[in-house]
RNA sequence: GCGGGUGUGGCGAAAUUGGUAGACGCGCCAGACUUAGGAUCUGGUGCCGCGAGGCAUGGGGGUUCGAGUCCCUCCACCCGCACCA
């Protein structure tokens, strides 16, 4: 019997299917474990084999968790609300749930043909309203709530209405994002809509103006982590600045929670940086500087407080609220005309031109709240908006920038820490003597800092201050295909929260997905849907990507749950997430999104952790080779010629027209030898018939074009090809399809295949190669159990010594490897196990049993198959996982190398367990050691036992 | 600029605590079976050298009996963040 993937895999997974093997309860003696993968969003291009990495990953450590007796929840679903699939319907008037949903199926289709272990009952869809009703109501819980910093906790906002009621603003600690201060009778006498809006400076989900990222194209504003490079991270599109009234979370109130709770989890530290630098704490002083002429004045932040004596100017962005309001006269019109120059200016511009120094004198003097010396303010674009307060206080002694900006400007620079006992101390570093500081004279940066913010604290100018870079998270998108606010609107635009009995809120059938004007989401058009017979109006902007799989992996431990978002006993029972598989991609993203919320639900009690993911594996994006054509437009006769350029040989890359080429066509693509010869060009110039009459012209300058007649071409004609690696898609025609690698050597196969690639973590380009080295080993594996006859060869023998030895070996080191995520060598393992009994020809069941429960996670086909011709009924999948027994590891002997000076000189096979002695002299007596040694001075003899002898001689 | 990562044969890679560098696989070479091979099997394969042997884990230095692994330094590439006060 011949191994055929194609007829077994189908075979069983019908037969799991049926048996519903994946199936998973809530409850009962074993211990639970969950293996999470980040769920897809259903794009229209369906899976490629870089997808299904992380998965196979997964599912190998569920199917082996499984093995060892946990309860394993391994879910899968879809976060299918998003703006690709919008856009496709603007483009096309096919409605988002219809593409989503015909996607949805072409990615379930992929999945199913891999092999996975997933529980499709408990599937979630985010673009669902049984599931979207869920997340708004946990963002009515976050409108509900403020955040109490005193118990760092989150806290009903009918609580802080009550506290203020009684005593105002004092004694309140809460995030906010004013500071405000009302006593209890001022609160009292504001009007109920007054009230609203002090109470919404506090709500954890909150509607405030603020200036945002809007990108035009998209019609929507966006996140800041959704923008990379002054350009929207979907389409690329350019982004601007503005001020809009957007729903916004409050994520700054768990910053510190944020980043002190990352000591708990596992994540890689690369992991744990990206997110610790994108939170950004620093820690400082808040300063006010009292401005001349005004009644009010200027808050900085600043985290070097010791400096204050060498701040020779002030620095405010260019939109802060202050400016208008403290430009003199004779500088309104720099101030104007800097402003204009600001606005000009794409966001692009001003993250590429970082070095450009630029601003403008308002006219306004501060005053040194210490010694009241005049400081001149100044406006500029390299303080921004929205960091700190949006204003510094300049010190070009100590600070790059602000010297930059002196220089440039010709303001004064006043020394305050002398350096000199710190060589090779840079600007920037926290070190030296205070000079010309007033009482801060004489002390260390550190004491001056401290020093500083007492003094400053008991002055009241000012006070200790923590700062983070973390933004809260604006949360409305001007878009359709999201989920709707739970909110309507009096006629006073106060915001009032759907009751919980009316959720879900659906979103109104439309047939128009245009954005609507004035900025505005297309539900603003659905007007019987928005306008309520009472006068209330529907909120039209819907909720951001993140909303939905902020959450999601709670839903799947109790899907189908109509009462909460997930049942108590269910939260309580799978708690978090035991191993989480996903890119990198989302470290700043949906993973501290779903941390926030996670803490947020934690807080209110719904969720009985504080951290939703328990280990963290980033995969490794699967790359595919690019070759491009790099060719140059030539005229010749009439002809349209083209020069190719060999780039690998120096020729220069501009003036070139860069043209991917289908890898299919090219002769040993991904090698520096990559080209395309007479037979690719004539396929090249079928697909890319706008090249079917070019004449091209090679590096040697000679000519071949394909009409001309066979006899004229010049021999080995080539066209170089230019090979690089990069992420895989359409437009680089550089796409692989698992399916048809799945249809040409198995799904065992490719799953194995891609864990033999090299360590999950690694990013790798896809290269089909080396899949027959695994194909080949799948087939060996089977002839263990069949001949080429299909005669069944598994016998009831005793396995010897060294039988036992090759199973136990790969037992050991596939569960060392599972369990540390090293799948490439658990493959190797298996290899090797397979080859040795072979060359032994060893079909014994004592053997093959075991062995096939050892593959089963990687192949679970294969070894369902060979499992059941083994002649049990039961799943392998739930079999036991085998166990090693140190007994059959014991070697009686010890291959060791014999060393002279650190040199291997001989390899001696002698009994394990020799005293060092023994093993010395055994050694010192090897004619091959004695040829090294004659006539030398032996320093010393290193004994390792069973391991090595090295010997030490005078040279 | 800051932060993180990576550098090992022709290629993907292994080496878990400092102890035989290159497991396993691809590719390549030779051979067997074959009408044939993009099938299968056997053997070989880091580099230099006829050989003894020498040289090899990005370069240089150090610690050690012994370093891919630890320390210092330099270089290259990749990925984040990027005027964060």
């Amino acid at each position: 019997m011949e191994y055929n993937p194609r007829a077994i895999e189908v075979k069983w997974r019908t037969w799991w299917n049926d048996q519903a093997v994946y199936r998973v309860t809530n409850g009962g003696s074993r211990p639970k474990f969950y293996v999470l993968d980040m769920f897809p969003y259903p794009s229209g291009s369906g899976l490629h084999v870089g997808h299904p990495l992380g998965y196979i990953a997964s599912d190998i450590f569920a199917r082996f968790k499984r093995m060892e007796g946990f309860n394993v929840l391994h879910p899968m679903g879809y976060d299918a609300f998003g703006l690709p699939a919008e856009q496709y319907a603007i483009q096309t008037g096919i409605h988002p749930a219809v593409s989503t949903a015909h996607n949805i199926e072409r990615y379930r289709a992929q999945l199913d043909n891999l092999g996975f272990s997933y529980d499709w009952d408990r599937e979630v869809r985010t673009c669902e309203p049984s599931y979207y009703r869920w997340t708004q109501w946990i963002f009515l819980r976050l409108f509900d709530h403020y955040y109490d910093r005193s118990a760092d906790t989150a806290r009903p906002v009918s609580e802080l209405a009550a506290h203020l009621e009684r005593f105002g603003t004092d004694g309140l600690q809460a995030s906010c994002s004013e500071t405000l201060s009302l006593s209890a009778d001022a609160w009292q006498a504001l009007s109920s809509r007054e009230k609203d809006e002090v109470l919404m400076n506090y709500r954890l989900a909150y509607r405030k103006s603020t200036f945002v990222w809007w990108c035009e194209e998209l019609g929507t504003v966006l996140a800041n982590d959704e923008v990379k490079d002054g350009l929207s991270e979907r389409g690329g599109f350019p982004v601007e600045r503005k001020p809009m009234l957007q729903w916004s979370l409050r994520i700054t109130a768990y910053a510190e929670r944020l980043l002190r709770d990352l000591e708990q989890v596992d994540f890689s530290d690369a992991m744990k940086k990206t997110q610790a630098n994108w939170i950004g704490k620093s820690v400082g002083a808040q300063l006010f500087f009292p401005l001349e002429g005004h009644d009010y004045s200027l808050e900085i932040f600043t985290t070097r407080p010791d400096t204050i004596f060498g701040a020779t100017f002030m620095v405010l962005a260019p939109e802060h609220d202050l400016v208008p309001l403290i430009t003199t006269p004779d500088q309104r019109e720099a101030v104007g005309q800097y402003l204009r120059y600001v606005k000009s200016r794409s966001e692009r511009d001003r993250m590429s031109e970082t070095k450009e120094v630029s601003g403008a004198f308002t006219g306004c003097y501060a005053l040194n709240p210490f010694n009241q010396e005049r400081i001149p303010v100044w406006i500029a674009e390299y303080v921004l908006k929205d960091y700190g307060t949006g204003a510094i206080m300049a010190v070009p002694a100590d600070d790059e920038r602000d010297l930059r900006f002196a220089r440039h400007f010709s303001l004064p620079v006043v020394q305050i820490i002398d350096k000199s006992g710190h060589p090779g101390a840079t600007i920037e570093d926290k070190v030296g003597t205070m000079i010309g500081s007033d009482f801060l004279d004489g002390m260390e940066v550190p004491d001056a800092i401290e020093a500083v913010i007492r003094a400053v604290e008991q002055k009241g100018i000012g006070s200790r201050k923590v700062n983070y870079k973390l933004r809260d998270a604006i949360y409305s998108r001007q878009r359709y295909w999201g989920e709707p606010f739970p909110i309507l609107y009096d006629q006073d635009g106060v915001a009032h929260p759907l009751p919980d009995e009316e959720l879900p809120l659906e979103l109104p059938e439309l047939d128009d997905f245009k954005p609507a004007a004035g900025a505005k989401s297309p539900l603003a058009r659905a007007t019987e849907w928005v306008e309520l017979p009472d006068g209330y109006r529907r909120e039209t902007d819907t909720m951001p990507g993140f909303a939905g799989s902020s959450w999601y992996f709670l839903r799947y431990m109790d899907a189908h749950n109509d009462q909460a978002l997930a049942g108590q006993e269910a939260l309580t029972y799978w708690r978090d997430v035991d191993l989480y598989v996903g890119g990198t991609e989302h470290a700043v993203g949906h993973l501290m999104y779903s941390r926030f919320w996670h803490k947020f639900l934690y807080d209110i009690g719904v969720v009985p952790t504080v951290e939703p993911y328990r280990k963290l594996i980033n995969q490794g994006m699967i790359q595919g080779v690019i070759e491009s054509l790099y060719l140059r437009k030539e005229k010749a006769a009439g002809k349209t010629r083209f020069l190719c350029a060999n780039i690998a040989k120096g020729m220069p890359e501009s003036d070139f027209i860069r043209i991917p080429v289908l890898i299919d066509y090219v002769v040993n693509y991904g090698s520096p030898d990559s080209h395309l010869d007479a037979e690719a060009i004539l396929q090249f110039v079928t697909w890319r018939p706008d090249y079917a009459d070019a004449e091209f012209e090679d590096a040697q300058g000679r000519v071949w074009s394909p009409t001309m007649p066979e006899t004229d071409r010049p021999e080995d004609f080539r066209l170089v090809t230019h090979t690089e690696v990069g992420k895989m898609s359409k437009s680089k025609f550089n796409v692989i399809n698992p399916d048809d690698v799945v249809e040409r050597y198995g799904a065992d196969c490719f799953r194995m295949y891609e864990m033999f690639l090299g360590p999950i973590e690694q990013a790798k380009p896809w290269d089909t190669k080396g899949i027959d080295g695994v194909s080949k080993f799948l087939r060996k594996f089977w002839n263990l159990f069949f001949d080429e006859n299909g005669r069944f060869l598994v016998n009831e023998l005793e396995p010897d010594k060294e039988e036992w030895r090759i199973l136990h070996t790969a037992i050991r080191k596939v569960r060392e490897d599972i369990e540390r995520f090293s799948f490439n060598t658990c493959v190797s393992a298996f290899m090797i196990a397979v080859n040795e009994l072979r060359s032994r020809n060893c079909s014994k069941r004592a053997i093959l049993d075991p062995l096939t429960r050892l593959c089963a996670p990687f192949a679970p086909h294969l070894a369902e198959e060979l499992w059941h011709q083994l002649g049990h009924t039961d799943s392998v999948c739930l079999a036991e996982y085998p166990v090693h027994e140190a007994a059959y590891l014991v070697q009686d002997t010890i291959p060791y190398p014999v060393s002279i000076n650190g040199k291997k000189r001989d390899l001696v096979e002698l009994p394990a367990g020799l005293p060092k002695e023994q093993l010395e002299k055994i050694a010192l007596e090897l004619d091959s050691i004695q040829k090294w040694i004659q006539g030398k001075q032996i320093l010393k003899v290193v004994v390792v036992p069973d391991r090595l002898v090295n010997i030490v001689v005078k040279d």
